[in-house]
DNA sequence: ACCTGAACACCGTTCAAGT
DNA sequence: ACCTGAACACCGTTCAAGT
């Protein structure tokens, strides 16, 4: 009544699969940072060897590009009532706060353009509540491009993992401008580090919306 | 007549020095971009050992930075007359161009915020010109960060090696969009990705500065 | 104080060989 | 077709030891 050799304790691995990757890729990410998702670690969490994962993922940069549009799935698309610019603003900060969650990934979007099917589907929530707004097709077409930049950008900023040093430094810098050779800087003082980041997300989601439901394409 | 043992044909190594490491790394910058500015290449180009660069830079982030900072001397702060608006767009294009030329480094502006005397250069400079355009003072300081934002996101996505191919993935994506799930993404077609990158830019950082000129910020 | 050799603890990717 | 071991060609950073 022994069990064959090839039936463990522990049943046998799963077999290798795409999905089964990036899931675990996914754990990597939660559990250490994108860090943490190397090809020989993650390797190892599926006790295998690393050049296997090659079968099923061109390299790495194709690797994060599928955990990112993994976690895409938890951005809400469709946020309760409101009006349209204070929806397209929720999607948008809800897309950041998802990027924020894993530093690194959005380095990663940023860098190899996102193509899944998730991503699609915010596009296309995007666009939606833009032509909802009354915002003429061509612009919201490029517009589109630009909050997203701004969103992706804003979470790479912030997903630094030494900026509290970084930041003050750069407020001594400010603090120590001089009026005579950096008259603005010195004027402006404080204020251009001021305010939390989520108020100058909001504030610059709002006047990108303005400023592309106003300014013509070129001819 | 023998020179002394420690006089060489090729004249002894200078000394290291922090400007000298910098200058070292922006040269292995030009030669083959910023995988090619690490620490072991660096030292061997200065005839050093790796961690003889420790006693003048903290680390390679910080490297990085240093070499950007330096590079942005070359961004023009003061292009020629016309308008304030295009003299800023000229400004920011200007400071595109400088990390469009150098692939890497604008991401690492991004993840650590530049703080250098060059950098403070050219926030200057963009404050004074939208102080000339009479933009309120206190969007002007923080709009600054959104231009200087959408300049370094856009170098990022462009700068991207193997662009070519994602970006085929991309177009064949949003092709095959069907006009039943994503009604939006297939009836703007191929008007998402058009456009040459430059006019996109363009049109991007003029609806930057009508936002940030037309936008309240929070109170 | 500065510099070095050597080590520590890793990387991504390829490839011949096996099943 | 898929998987493996082993190798190739690297990384950043630290540290005891020398000068």
């Amino acid at each position: 009544m022994t069990p064959p050799p090839n039936r463990r304790e522990r049943p046998a691995k799963p077999a290798l699969t795409r999905n089964g990757i990036v899931a675990a890729a996914v754990d990597l990410l939660r559990a250490g940072g994108l860090r943490q998702v190397t090809t020989r670690r993650l390797a190892e969490a599926l006790d295998t060897a690393p050049a296997s994962l090659y079968v099923y993922v061109r390299n790495t940069a194709e690797l994060h590009a599928a955990v990112l549009d993994a976690l895409l799935g938890t951005v809400d698309l469709d946020p309760g009532g409101g009006p349209w610019r204070d929806r397209l603003v929720e999607v948008l900060t809800s897309y950041t706060r998802l990027l924020l969650a894993h530093p690194g990934l959005a380095a990663s979007a940023l860098v190899a353009r996102p193509s899944g099917p998730r991503y699609l589907n915010l596009v296309e929530a995007l666009l939606a509540l833009l032509a909802e707004g009354g915002v003429p097709p061509g612009q919201a077409a490029w517009g589109v491009d630009v909050l997203l930049q701004l969103a992706t950008a804003t979470a790479v900023e912030h997903s630094n993992g030494e900026s509290e040093e970084d930041w003050q430094t750069l407020a001594a810098v400010v603090r120590d401008a001089s009026p005579e050779t950096h008259p603005h800087v010195a004027a402006l003082g404080a204020d251009l580090l001021s305010g939390p980041p989520e108020a100058r997300l909001t504030w610059g989601l709002n006047l990108l919306i303005n400023g592309i439901a106003h300014t013509a394409r070129p001819s």
